[in-house]
DNA sequence: TTTGAATAGTTGCACAAACAACTATATGCC
DNA sequence: GGCATATAGTTGTTTGTGCAACTATTCAAA
């Protein structure tokens, strides 16, 4: 009976995330303080546009771990605020390339500042290699279930 | 510059919750194929109340880490759904208290049975060594920001 | 004892997630 | 070429979350 020293009490804690819900609500904070007006979903959406701009809906799907209709809604909604323009794909005309504005463009440093800063302040007091064994645990658990 | 070596790539699913995400993902669809007609979030109420019975809505806020109005909307459901009572304190007419229904008793083993095998599907490969490092770090992060 | 503050819970609103059903375009096989 | 199938994206519905504003009850202090 593998890894039954893992109690129900604790158990619960790690279904719902109470650690990432709590980093998720500072950084949220955070955004809100410094009149940065997006929400952490369409931060994450973001993120991966400002690693690789004109990718389509579907590459976000799989880099942000949404289905397709959640996707469909961030963009609407970060199309709204200017963030993003879909771009319909010359060769595939099914495919939406998305490309940040300029605006968006501007948003990068100041939120993966506060990205930062909000990671510092949630792991203050834990050494290295026990966040290095946490994300190894958490990586698995992933690939376990996906 | 303390916890350097967390990266941005990592951070990012530290803060989404990819792992527990993932988790709560295969759970519902467990309780889905076995006909229990009830989200996780629901599960996340009763496992609390399965516990310890006819404690007020706030208990309920604190120990689940959700606010007021989240809690009140989760209890209409499981009262439409004819899991839960609510019962006005005779001590103090402002609060709740929160009772099972029979139903809600004969869930309880077929659930935990569920979130059980979840868990230990999840950590498969995963030394019981880590996931206390992990559990602890997680905690820790929680502290620090709650 | 009355009045002001704290506490418990509810309601409205905007945003997001999961699922199913749908449209449009592309691909592959006969 | 034409049809079945796969892929990309959208829309509708239900559920949940977070914030602000609200009601009702209790408590505490002048």
């Amino acid at each position: 009976m593998p890894n039954n020293q893992f109690k129900k009490g604790e158990l619960y804690s790690f279904i719902t995330g109470k650690a990432s819900t709590a980093i998720a609500r500072r950084l949220q904070k955070k955004f809100n303080t410094a009149g940065l007006n997006i929400t952490i979903e369409q931060w994450s959406v973001l993120y991966h546009l400002w690693k690789q701009e004109g990718i389509s809906q579907q590459d976000l799907c799989n880099a942000t771990f949404r289905d397709k209709p959640s996707i469909t809604r961030l963009v609407d909604n970060l199309e709204k605020l200017n963030l993003v323009k879909r771009v319909a794909s010359e060769n595939d005309r099914r495919i939406n390339q998305i490309y940040l504005t300029k605006q968006a463009q501007k948003l990068q440093e100041e939120a993966m500042q506060l990205a930062d800063e909000t990671l510092n302040e949630a792991l203050i007091g834990v050494p290295p290699e026990r966040v290095d064994v946490c994300k190894e645990v958490l990586q698995i658990v992933y690939d376990n279930l996906k």
